[in-house]
DNA sequence: GTCTATATAGGGATAGAC
DNA sequence: GTCTATCCCTATATAGAC
């Protein structure tokens, strides 16, 4: 249950197969409710000890949480905008938050944690550079796809939140962007790649990736699904490293 | 003074000149205090109508909401907060502001006419394929390098904003996607650039644009400059659209 | 035009019955 | 474990003196 434990997460399919599908496949994630992990994670912060009592109602306040805060942000959200939606009363609520601040922390933690450890279980190593580079991309766009709630509300709500939980959230974009550039770098010399700006070059595509969440309104607009957007973000990246695309072109 | 009446800007310099400073010349904002535009934009709603009186006491309260509300958000910002950053009284602030909602509306709207129509103003024409592409990606960014806070401000706030507001902020990114779009289109027609995906290509440029006043943490800590990242943006749109790069690499 | 003092509503959080 | 009722604080906004 705990995926910080794990190391290597053994699949078939997943990265051979690229698509989304193969992805979730991997994704242990996708094989309880992901509420299961959320209450094992933060159990010892919650009032209510009965899992199957606990799981369900976790995941009423939560999805809320997620409907109401997308709207206005979760500052604008009042607790009893929270108990309406939910159908809890404010006594009802209290018993799975210790206060307001308390969930969203909960949530970015979860998704800086348990998420970012799995993806990290999936990848292949880095001596196999651009499958490594193109599990990156994948692995983050699908994940994002399952669970783009939990990412669209860390992203835009923790940039308001204390001093601490930014770090957090900086900590985490940080991560990502160092993973990218030793991908580049490691590619460039090798003689793979072609670019002098690696730092800035895993930027971009690091925003290409969080576009998917931050910017859907755009992508469903245009009826983008997620393994045909994945596939043009890793030709991006490769056009950006000077490699030739390997997309057909029509 | 009124931006949206001029057509086009007859400036030497730019876009020939691509650098920072050339933009800066061209830009007719910073021939005046920026807030002299807003005064005049905004005159109707003020109580206080004498131009010497309001334009300072406007750059004071406005300056003062963006450093508190980069902290933690506006919606975070109590009137409170203002008045002590700013050294006003409760009474003083509400003689510039009808409400706390209606000040992140002057805002909203100031960015998205006056800054917008000036770089409109400031663009070569359609004929001129590459020329036009760099003008568009160089004036957004120099345009956020010397209104970074405006631009910050306008693109968190507003997704924690009414409908409205959000309609306003989604319709300015639409603008700008739509004229990259075109270009790239045009391009392609044209034979100069080769991609089947010009509306996710434009998303992606866009995407690195905004990248200098949301992340300006991590160009900080790599020391760029605008001119610089002006330069890697312009390259990577390039390779995106499957030209050579011109830049020279070392 | 700017201040102080205040009205009024709504916020988060808790006590205690069931 | 869940509810209702309530506490107390802070928010926006305004009234009225200077």
């Amino acid at each position: 249950m705990n995926a910080s434990k794990q190391r290597q997460i053994e699949v078939e399919g997943w990265p051979g197969d690229t698509s989304l599908d193969a992805y979730r496949r991997a994704n242990p994630l996708s094989r309880v409710s992901v509420y299961e992990y959320f209450f094992e994670a933060n159990k010892h912060r919650i009032k209510v000890q009965n899992p199957s009592l606990a799981i369900p109602k976790l995941q009423l306040i939560i999805e809320s949480i997620f409907r109401i805060s997308s709207k206005r942000g979760f500052h604008a959200m009042s607790l009893r905008d929270l108990c309406q939606e939910s159908g809890l009363s404010m006594g009802g609520v209290y018993n799975y938050i210790s206060s307001k601040e308390d969930v969203s922390k909960m949530i970015t933690e979860f998704v800086g944690v348990t998420f970012v450890d799995i993806n990290q279980a999936l990848l292949p190593p880095l001596e196999n550079t651009e499958q490594r580079l193109e599990a990156l991309i994948r692995a983050h766009i699908y994940m994002s796809e399952l669970y783009r709630s939990w990412y669209f509300f860390v992203y835009m709500e923790t940039k308001n939140q204390p001093a601490e939980q930014i770090k957090t959230a900086i900590q985490l974009e940080q991560k990502m962007l160092g993973e990218l550039q030793a991908v580049i770098d490691d590619g460039i010399s090798a003689g793979i790649y072609r670019t002098s700006q690696s730092t800035l070059t895993a930027a971009a595509i690091l925003s290409m990736i969080q576009d998917w969440y931050l910017k859907s309104w755009h992508f469903k607009g245009n009826s983008v699904d997620a393994t045909s957007y994945a596939d043009f973000v890793v030709d991006a990246a490769r056009r950006l490293l000077g490699r030739l695309s390997q997309v057909i072109e029509d």
